[in-house]
This record gives C-alpha cells, structure tokens and sequence, in this order.
DNA sequence: TGTAATCTCTATAGTCGCTATAGGTTCAAG
DNA sequence: CTTGAACCTATAGCGACTATAGAGATTACA
C-alpha cells in the first residue's frame, strides 16, 4: 500500500495532480487509511504512469480518459485508439507547422533591428503593421 | 467615433476579447455615449490592432502590456523591446524542438499498429510502457 | 509515552486568454 | 413609435493544473 506522496514519488506526478485526477475521474478512489489518508495499491502506478506517459505525450486528459476505457476490453477493435493517436499526431503537426510561421516571422523582426530608441526600433514597427510581415500567422 | 462592433469588424478583436483587454488595462477606457455605450476614438484601431498582432504573433498579454508602455516613449532605449522579441522566439524554438520530438514519436506509435484488437494495439502498448519510447519527452 | 517533524486532508482561489450566458438597456432604421 | 440589433454588466466556465490556508494524521526518535 502507498501513500499519495510515495505514489508520487514513483511516478513523478505531483501530489494535488493526483487528486485533481480522482476528481476528474481518472483513477479510481482509492481506501483510505483509519485517518482518511489515501492508500493505494500497487496497480496505481500502472495506471497513474499510463495517464502520465499520455501527458507527456501531449494527449489531453478527456482523450486518455477514453484509451483507459479502451484499454479495459482487450478484446475489441483498437481502431478507436488508433485515431485518437493519428488524430492528436495530426493536431502536433498542425502545431509545428504554426509554429515554424511564427519562428521565422520572429527571426526576421527580431534580427533586424538596427536602431538604438524605441523610435527606430523594427520590432515595435513590425507590430504596428502586419503589412511589414511575409505571411500570415 | 466607433462602437464597439464597428472597432471589432475592423481589427477582426471580438467584442467581449475587447471589453476583456480594456479590464485587464491594455486599453484604457473609452469615452461614452449618453446611453453608457463605449464610443471609440480612431486612434484605439491602432492600438488594437497592435495588441492583436502581438497576439497573433503568441505574445503573451504581458509582454504586449510591456511593449505598449516602451512604444509610447520613442526616445528609450530599445533592448528591453528586443528582449522580449528575442526572449519569445526562444521559447517558439523550444515548443518546437519539443513538438518535433512528440511527432516522432507519435508518428511511430500511430504506424506501428498493425494489431486488430486492444489486447494487441501499439498505441495502448506504447503508452503503457515509455521504455518504448525513443525518446524523452 | 511524548513530542516534533513531516505528511496528508478538504476547500477554495488563482493561473491564462478568452468565451458563453443571463437579464437588462440603448440605439438606429423605417 | 416600434422593432430588432447592438450594447451593457456581472458571473461562470474552459483545461490542466498550482497555491494557499487551516486542520488533522502519521512516523521517527528519545
Ligand atoms: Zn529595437
Ligand atoms: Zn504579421
Ligand atoms: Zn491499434
Ligand atoms: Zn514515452
């Protein structure tokens, strides 16, 4: 049996993380010990590294809500799974691909100012004026 | 003068985005109509229109609250504005680097599938186990 | 057994940048 | 003068936590 903070320890959640997840429902209350504290079973760490690893993944807490259910059924199609995983694959790229706009926007303003005052300053320019911009963002 | 809707049509900023950036004191409050109705000066399209381009370029609120403060003394220096442009582009790059490095590894764990059921699905499999992973992530 | 240090409990508020809703008032056009 | 659109304030909700306060539980050691 562990404690919330050991559980923690092991898995590298934060304590109020914990919680906040028995909240949500994504783990199980657990016992509670004769002075109410949690106590958990070592299956806990399965499944509080499972919402973890999805986490740091960047899956969101309602999608790794629905692989734990799935993951409770062996037997049925892993199909819904699989485009939970492509789906979010494809939100990532979506991201990247705003991002790598942004970055080379930023590149741009960032390295050509060649003032000393505000007055002359390019980043304040290109702010004040999408047009100096070459895409959109 | 412009209302409120008519300053949204043009900056493309939704109303209530409006009313929020005015309590969070990034514009100041505006004249208004006998019926307490906002009634704009032309100079608030400039004004809001830079915010919006900050944000459309992922500034935080703060940093756009820092430029504005900077922008309205064109004899100051300028390095604290090129700070923060550079300061952003960084943690751009960083996001990046750490969204390339998921969609390596979702891109494995989303092909590699070639189960037909949960009891042999990569993904459940994957996320259940991170020494799987490449990876840190 | 006493005590001190650490851990844990609940409940609540705050973070960021909005968005939505409710219930009311004002404005502009016909 | 009436209608309908736009506007007003205040409040709550989103996601995924994090921080705080004030109280109670557990553990280690003397
Ligand atoms: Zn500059
Ligand atoms: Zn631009
Ligand atoms: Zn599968
Ligand atoms: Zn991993």
């Amino acid at each position: 049996m562990l404690s919330i903070g050991q559980l923690s320890a092991r898995t590298g959640v934060k304590v109020p993380t914990i919680r906040y997840y028995e909240k949500m429902g994504l783990i199980a209350p657990p016992d509670r010990s004769v002075g109410n504290q949690r106590r958990y079973e070592p299956d806990a760490l399965r499944r509080l590294s499972f919402i973890k690893h999805g986490r740091d993944l960047g899956l969101s807490l309602e999608a790794i809500a629905e692989l734990i259910d799935l993951a409770d059924d062996p037997a049925r199609s892993c199909a819904d799974a699989d485009r939970i995983a492509r789906e979010h694959l494809s939100a990532v790229q979506d991201k990247i691909a705003r991002l790598k706009r942004l970055e080379r926007e930023l590149t741009r303003i960032a390295s050509r100012c060649t003032g000393h005052t505000i007055g002359e300053c390019y980043v304040i320019q290109a702010l004040s004026d999408h047009a100096l911009c070459d895409d959109e963002h």
